[in-house]
RNA sequence: GGGCCGUUAGCUCAAUCGGUAGAGCAGUUGACUUUUAAUCAAUUGGUUCGGGGUUCAAGUCCCCGACGGCCUACCA
């Protein structure tokens, strides 16, 4: 019979090839996308029970699935690789061990990214790599688009985000970081649930967006015909919860923040949020010291982490600590600091080749200090301590001093890892607090917390950890868009792509 | 939002002063029963991100736009 396609060259399309052998199989009644296969072992299983010293026909029989992703056929033997999830396995395949004609006419028109199960037993070949012999093979899923070039790999950014799944086929090193990301959550939930925590689950949908100062994102609810703002934090709920009578809660979950993008924000990121009653800044600190430690210990094995460029982050030990004044005064070379007035204080800041906006407030020209010139240096685990009150108004403030908020910022590898504080439980204060914020920041003010707080919040501390820095940090990636697995895009435009 | 850089075959990359768009891998055809980036032979494949302009001639120069990266701003 005569192909309408046949006299047409296009081989080179790498789609119509592939469409064509799918056809083909449909034409041959030969299922190629089948609704299950059976696999008894993974790769990494398989290659586990391998029995050194047996002979061939001892070794054990697997049935093992996953894709191909690499095709070497010499003549009337192949060797091929598929990858499961936990890897690689070698195939030997010959003509021989197959039915008659299976060899040439349908395993050699395989390619790769098929997905196939394999069945046979194990063996090792003259070069030492454990393989499974053939005795049988199914196409289990065809696969109509090429993989990624085999050695380099895929290396545009802007592929590797938008077609993720390309990129953890194809690339080792991602595949592995995502897989601690969820060990590491884990291990979060664990080391949590052992000291009775209650994992709860609150509001992404609010009618008030606080317990932060970001802009939210905006939405609207058809059926209750009312505005609604994406979570920004998840504070103010998980306090409600406090006053409950829930004296240990977290969450962890994912909040919105309708900001700029860069290689440390991505505008929907996830945080662990927790609150303990009957302890305050001091024991959180406690705490996060031996979250972030039994984390690194468990998923990393190890409490020292190197950075790809080399330095070494030491998580070991107790973990230093430090006054923001101390710093502040010590970046800045000057004592007298913070008797300066605000006029003084923007002077001397941009002596320091620190860019400020002349219109902020004398707190906010400090805190740029902060964030430009301190934060970056502070490699090494540290609490700063003794922040001031204006930059919190959801902490307590400092007994014997009216100046500062009980409070500490975790910064690792120059960037906040997870602030935490004795919380405000004084409604009257509180109220205060936020009254002072609504006017600059423009924040509505949730009265539903305040009147949950006028009805008795057990003195807590409470923590926040910003979850996608912390695997930056812990698994050395460059970017936060190398922990979230799908991050942030503006979308292609349809003609376009 | 601002600045700089980038976008060439399915993938990874070349292309001199503005002068015929190339290679490796993948694909196709053939050889090959222990390969390891298999090898050997042959071979297909291009809207050079899109649109406009300058020029005898544009991947290359200019303008506009799209997307991405880095820096910066915003994100207490």
């Amino acid at each position: 019979m005569t192909d309408t396609t046949a006299n047409q060259d296009n081989s080179h399309d790498l789609y119509a090839v592939r469409l064509q052998k799918l056809e083909n199989l449909c034409k041959e009644d030969r299922n190629p996308f089948l609704a299950n296969c059976a696999q008894t072992h993974t790769s990494a299983e398989a290659i586990k029970l391998y029995q050194e010293g047996s002979a061939d026909e001892d070794q054990p029989r697997v049935a093992i699935a996953g894709r191909i992703t690499v095709f070497r056929v010499m003549g009337k033997a192949s060797f091929i690789k598929i990858q499961d999830r936990d890897g690689p396995i070698q195939c030997y395949v010959t003509r021989d061990e197959l039915p008659e004609g299976e060899y040439n006419t349908y395993f050699k028109k395989l390619d790769l990214g098929d997905i196939i199960g394999v069945e046979g037993r194990l063996f090792k070949t003259k070069t030492g790599e454990i393989t499974v012999r053939a005795e049988c093979y199914t196409l289990v899923s065809k696969a109509l688009r090429p993989l990624p070039e085999k050695w380099a790999g895929l290396t545009d950014d802007d592929k590797i985000y938008r077609q993720r799944y390309l990129d953890l086929i194809v690339n080792a090193e991602s595949r592995q970081r995502f897989r601690q990301r969820s060990q590491i959550i884990k291990e979060m939930r664990k080391y949590l649930w052992e000291r009775d925590f209650t994992e709860v689950e609150t509001p992404m949908l609010q009618s008030v967006a606080g317990g932060a100062a970001a802009r939210p994102f905006i939405t609207h609810s058809n059926a209750l015909d009312c505005q609604f703002y994406m979570r920004i934090a998840l504070e103010l709920y998980l306090k409600r919860m406090l006053v409950a009578g829930e004296d240990r809660v977290f969450e962890i979950g994912r909040v919105f923040r309708n900001e700029g993008l860069s290689r440390r924000h991505n505008p929907e990121f996830t945080m662990l949020e927790l609150y303990q009653a009957y302890t305050d800044f001091r024991g959180m600190m406690e705490l996060t010291q031996g979250l972030i430690q039994h984390v690194a210990k468990t998923v990393i094995g190890s409490l020292e982490i190197a950075r790809p460029d080399g330095v070494v982050i030491n998580l070991d030990g107790e973990w230093r600590e430090a006054k923001y004044k101390d710093l502040i005064i010590e970046a800045t070379g000057d004592a007298e600091w913070f008797t300066h007035d605000r006029g003084t204080k923007l002077e001397k800041a941009r002596a320091l080749n620190i860019e400020v906006n002349g219109e902020l407030e004398d707190y906010e020209i400090t805190n740029n200090v902060f964030e430009k010139i301190i934060e970056p240096t502070l490699i090494q685990p540290t609490f700063v301590t003794h922040i001031p009150r204006e930059l919190c108004p959801l902490a307590k403030i400092t007994q014997d001093d009216e100046t500062t908020i009980d409070v500490f910022e975790l910064c690792i590898n120059g960037q906040e890892i997870a602030p935490a504080y004795s919380e405000q439980n004084d409604p009257i204060i509180q109220r205060k607090m936020f009254a002072d914020q609504v006017g600059e920041e423009q924040q509505d003010m949730d009265t539903d917390f305040l009147n949950a707080l006028e009805h008795g919040m057990p003195p807590a501390g409470g923590m926040g950890l910003g979850i996608d820095r912390l695997i930056i940090l812990l698994t050395g990636a460059e970017s936060i868009r190398d922990t979230i697995l799908f991050p942030s895009l503006k979308p292609l435009n349809p003609s376009e792509s």
